[in-house]
DNA sequence: TGTACATCAGTGAACGCGCGTTCACTGATGTAC
DNA sequence: TGTACATCAGTGAACGCGCGTTCACTGATGTAC
């Protein structure tokens, strides 16, 4: 879907990522078994091992896609909104916190969705989570220009706790407040506004 | 331990949770076995139903116990640099976002721990889960006194946020400078020295 | 254009294993007399 | 103080189940002639 599949198992392929990246956000590492990423793909669990060398394999694919999936939702948002004179900041921290995220972790930031269980995964794993952490706050560099490289990981920081804290809290009054007063504390300490009047 | 148990029964008990509080923290809610908790805590796994109705019961009493001794550490390095004109603030947040705790999980804040798995979880352990997020804001609040209730969410969420980034990306120099960055954004912003100089 | 065949993506039964939970039993504890 | 007995915390074997992984097989695809 994402990318461009040459052949019948290529496109198979990519069909079972693109599973498991939902599935991964979903359920997280441990929710996440072979043979409901099969199924889920319109497939038997048999064929699996034609595709992946192992479980393990297939979390690292799937973490890197989830990660391209909701960089590139954050990415699209900020585009739209540019011309009406929002700053890719402002509009990193609305879409990244928005209140409908609160109840849709499977399309999210996989940071966000897996966060906690980073360090209790196998090396290999573990380095693809590292990589999606570096990725996350070199998003927010790129939208804070200006700022030095430890603002970025605070902010991504904040970012990652606060939807976490947010959707823990649940998909309610008390969620969307906290989700509420992050955005507003990140736009007020750290964009620039675009246009002309604050 | 942290109780007056008046039985054998209500000491063994507290031995249990003592492990799992432990154990949840280590390896996550999908980690933690029965049959390992019993076995940290002396006992084989056949006897656990005596003491909860089940696996969820031990969840629910684990994380308000791993959540009453991570409070309880804080307040405690705070009492013990009061007298040193350290604010209340100021201990929180170092305690917290200390290095130590990159490779510690399992006597650190279970909110930290297992945030991206609360919404995943039953809802009794949801909402014990949901208990430790306010807890934890609650905390925070109390050493920002003059701050307003959305102050201290997103310095909750920061402070969880970047200790999971933090670990995610290891116990090693990048780790440790996401923290570093972190201690010193939020004193700076939001630390009212107690004594005299800066 | 039509037939024969090799390839190989996908099927589905089977495996060993560890999980949460149940239950008949044991043996130490403490009370009754 | 000493014996008999009831209680019940803890034992360990067993259960059904779902997991990751393996493997012999199938049947559609596409090439060779």
């Amino acid at each position: 879907m994402s990318r461009t599949p040459n052949s019948r198992k290529e496109e198979t392929h990519e069909r079972i990522v693109d599973a498991a990246a939902r599935a991964i956000r979903r359920h997280g590492y441990a929710g996440v078994g072979v043979a409901d990423v099969m199924k889920e793909a319109g497939l038997t669990h048999g064929g699996f091992y034609a595709h992946f060398g192992s479980r393990d394999a297939l979390l690292v694919e799937a973490l890197e896609r989830a990660g391209r999936e909701s960089f590139a939702a954050v990415t699209r948002a900020a585009e739209r909104r540019a011309p009406k004179g929002v700053s890719s900041f402002r509009s990193l921290v609305e879409t990244y916190l928005a209140d409908a995220h609160l109840a849709s972790l499977e399309t999210g930031c996989p940071v966000a969705a897996l966060g906690c269980d980073m360090p209790r995964q196998s090396p290999a794993v573990r380095e693809a989570s590292a990589v999606r952490v570096q990725r996350l706050i070199a998003a927010v560099r790129a939208a804070l220009p200006a700022a030095p490289r430890a603002t970025a990981s605070v902010v991504a920081g904040t970012l990652v706790g606060s939807l976490q804290l947010g959707r823990a809290l649940g998909d309610n009054a008390e969620g969307r407040a906290l989700l509420s007063a992050a955005r507003k504390a990140l736009i007020l300490q750290h964009d620039i506004p675009a246009a002309a009047g604050h």
